[in-house]
RNA sequence: GGGUGCGUCGCAUAGCGGCAAUUGCACGAGACUGUAAAUCUCGCGACCUUAGGUCUACGUAGGUUCGAGUCCUACCGCACCCA
């Protein structure tokens, strides 16, 4: 079997609940898609599925001040779909982080150049404009496309073609995935997204999600896995600069421009069959097992 | 009743005679191949097909000026002070 669900969709649709409602139907394990659960520690300011009777892979499988990328995803995603399909189950790729989806469907191959920190130090000191000329003289086709404006971007790319004396663009490659799949994509008119993440937040709030991001600010400092929704925005409350409401508020505004962007890259992918209620999906479901 | 200050594009903020008007936020659209819940771009008075042009706009009404958000007068509203 060579099947694969992918359920996506902005945070706070309700795709969870739906991967668990379809694996309990279809014999199926699901895969998490989110950049954020597969943090240790980080539980409920990523609404991190609480532990069922399904199997759920990638959660909690890294420390929250290491550095995780969407190539080590991809790989560790892929063991995993393959692992449940030669154990004759359905796998179900669930979560709203777009990069990581598209780099499986489309099979990315991501050039093997690890971050090298001691280089992205020196090229952070440059100005924009000379990073761009730098990158120009490496890769004159690719600097026609990429963002010129976009510090991070050109930094990784400049690293990519030092470290294989190639332009950067030849380096990203992309396929049709192996895979046999069914994208099923969760859209909620914005009205009803809107109370939901500001229902979510609340009960978020109710859970102790300030407990949870003192513990971890203590433990780590602000680190770069913290620069989350939900997370960052506590630094001023902690400095007595906001008090809770405003944080609350602050989260929630965040978190539905954020549900945009999300939904910017899934318009974008192709075979997604949009869905509004659960019942569609099973049905969909089935058809695609057949 | 007297005095002072302030009223600018959803909100906040700049502007001190050449302005469709600065900046931030919000909002809209979009990009994305090892940080992606990150990072970045564009748009944001209306109309005309772009270059560009036309109209309507800085509390209201007048005035001075080639030209007014900017100066003057009156009025309205808000804030503070003195009675």
């Amino acid at each position: 079997m060579n099947k694969l669900l992918i359920i996506l969709g902005p945070t706070a649709s309700g795709k969870s609940d739906l991967a668990i409602k379809i694996a309990k139907l279809f014999n199926g394990e699901i895969i998490s898609a989110d950049s954020r659960q597969v943090y240790k520690e980080m539980n409920i300011g990523t609404a991190k599925p609480s532990k069922g009777k399904i199997r759920y892979h990638l959660l909690d499988i890294i420390e929250p001040n290491k550095r995780f990328s969407a190539a080590q995803y991809k790989e560790l995603a892929c063991n995993a779909i393959k692992d449940i399909q030669n154990r004759n189950k359905l796998p179900i790729l669930c979560g709203g982080t777009g990069l990581y989806i598209s780099s499986i469907i489309e099979d990315w191959q991501f050039p093997e150049v690890p971050p090298q920190e001691k280089l992205r130090e020196e090229l952070e000191k440059e100005s924009i404009e000379q990073l761009f000329k730098i990158y120009q003289k490496l890769d004159p086709e690719g600097a026609k496309s990429i963002d010129k404006k976009n510090k991070r971007r050109l930094i990784r790319a400049i690293e990519v073609c030092k470290a294989n004396n190639k332009p950067f663009w030849q380096q990203r490659k992309s396929s049709k995935s192996s895979f046999d799949t069914l994208l099923i994509g969760i859209e909620l008119p914005k009205k009803e997204l809107k109370e939901r993440i500001a229902k979510r937040i609340k009960k978020m709030i109710n859970m102790g999600l300030e407990t949870e991001i003192k513990t971890l600010k203590d433990k780590y400092g602000w680190i770069p896995s913290l620069q989350t929704i939900g997370y960052q925005e506590w630094k001023e409350y902690f400095n007595n600069k906001l008090n809770k409401k405003e944080v609350q508020d602050l989260i929630e505004l965040h978190t539905i421009q954020y549900s945009k962007r999300q939904m910017t890259w899934f318009k974008k992918m192709k075979d997604v069959q949009w869905i509004e209620k659960p019942e569609q999906a099973i049905k969909l479901t089935e058809l695609f097992l057949k």
